[in-house]
DNA sequence: CTTACTGCAAATCTTTTGCAACGTC
DNA sequence: GACGTTGCAAAAGATTTGCAGTAAG
């Protein structure tokens, strides 16, 4: 087993991660470090992504197409869920957590332990639906 | 806006969706057409999943791994949820759906036409904990 | 007949890996 | 100094697309 080293691209990335409101695909971090004039490898995002996933600290999610993005967990580590426009991919974070006591009782009925778990609803925002915006900007 | 022909391979595709208890990858369903001696592309399989999709009849599931894994939807169209090994892949299918309610608050809240949700908890399955058997064949 | 569907090969895209140089502890 | 980390190029995988031929309605 080896620890994480405190190094400037994990450092770099975290911030990132931190300042997006959204989930963030290792293209778009690597693109907004470039932008900000650092010269980071996409492999070493992936690496640091893959890292911060081991260490529990970061959430995978799926918003419809070939990427995975990612997201930081808050501090209690529980899941973040959202809401998700397949139209033009708007992301609309939700609060809380409604399935807390069910992961509980599925846990111990199939004696599984469960590290997390994913709650996304999918559908078409409201500019999307009205027919003369789909927002392709969201 | 076109409509989907009854064709062969889309009856198989078909089949080989109904007959397994558990989501298949493009991959995999392209190796069992195959092993039963069916001439049928993997880009078809492809071809023929995302039309299924957009029917509304198949729903995606990500195990863990780079693959996206694809499910029959029951004949009400509510979305399938899973207990899944991030260890040996398993996946274990759960009855019913605890958050229906929830979705209908949300969607009026946010003034979304949700098509559907995605519910799936991840964890290590006693077989694996196990430490003694990584169980690789599960 | 018309137009969707198909197989194959090539193209695209995302993610992973090899490796020598570098940075952290 | 030891060993984790990095950038780059190459590799590996998954999914998509172009196209000419086939087949469903």
């Amino acid at each position: 087993m080896s620890s994480s080293r405190q190094t400037r691209n994990r450092q770099l990335i975290l911030e990132v991660l931190e300042q997006s409101e959204r989930p963030l695909s290792a293209q778009e971090i690597f693109l907004k470090l470039r932008n900000a004039n650092h010269t980071v490898g996409l492999a070493t995002v992936y690496r640091v992504l893959e890292a911060l996933r081991n260490e529990g600290k970061l959430q995978a999610v799926h918003l419809g197409d070939q990427q995975t993005y990612y997201q930081l967990l808050p501090s209690n580590g529980h899941s973040r869920h959202h809401l998700i426009c397949t139209e033009c991919r708007r992301v609309v974070p939700l609060s809380g957590c409604p399935v807390g006591d069910l992961e509980e009782q599925i846990a111990s009925r199939y004696q599984f332990v469960i590290e997390y778990h994913v709650l996304d609803f999918y559908g078409i925002c409201a500019e999307c639906r009205g027919g003369s915006r789909p927002n392709p900007n969201c």
